[in-house]
DNA sequence: TTGAAAATGACAATCATTTTCATAAGTGGT
DNA sequence: ACCACTTATGAAAATGATTGTCATTTTCAA
């Protein structure tokens, strides 16, 4: 485990979700220290290699990251002025998993998001 | 519907499945049809607005797109070799719903897949 | 026919990601 | 301390998918 490796899973602590690469490079700059993306790129890939992150797409293609294991929330977004409210997603957890294992997928992860205009748009 | 649109509508029933957008330039222009990547892009982008067509994202991020029906539905892919289930999400329709509206948003969509090791994987 | 609007595609721009390569930092043996 | 050797780092260039631009062509109704 290399000193990149460690700030970048220490940035994708403070993240405390999804991060992109370049989203962790800014996490890490405005702590002040100074890493080259290619480093960032570089330690996510074996952090995945390890199974230590878990990498997934945005819906334009962008990899996001984030540690495995940790338990992770959901969004509800409004899709007119952004604002944001974290969902914990019990039912959907449960829905995942059962949906995964009825067609015989194992390793199931997902991804979930809910857009709506909030109660001031 | 343009001719663009056309031409990538046949190009997907011939691929029998998804295609990238260079892949279906390639099916296209080996019948004989000149037409621009540009324009394929486009048609790919307003056919899946139209939800007539699926988009993906293949695990290095670039974009498949397939014929779909017409039926809001999920995905449940494996991350390895992509295989794809579409799943009718009843009880994710209603947590969607019930969230949204617990937290006064209206209008509520949202977007959701599962991934996870196929059983050939 | 004609004129406006939509469609088209060559080309350039953008942006995430990967590759290259030269340098810095560690490691162990003497 | 010194040297030889491996590994880590990051700047810059390369890559490749996708998007933007814009001049040209097509469509089509009046």
């Amino acid at each position: 485990m290399n000193k990149s490796s460690i700030r970048v899973l220490k940035a994708l602590e403070l993240a405390g979700g999804f991060a992109s690469a370049q989203e962790v490079h800014q996490i890490i700059s405005k702590q002040g220290d100074r890493i080259g993306l290619t480093s960032i790129y570089r330690a996510l890939a074996s952090l995945q290699k390890e199974d230590v992150v878990d990498l997934l797409r945005r819906a334009d293609g962008e990899g996001i990251y984030r540690l495995c294991g940790q338990t992770h929330h959901h969004h509800l977004v409004c899709r007119n002025c952004g604002r944001t409210v974290e969902i914990e997603g019990g039912a959907i957890e449960e829905w995942a998993e059962g949906v995964a294992k009825a067609h015989g997928y194992r390793d199931a992860g997902h991804s979930a998001e809910i857009f709506g205009l909030c109660s001031l748009c």
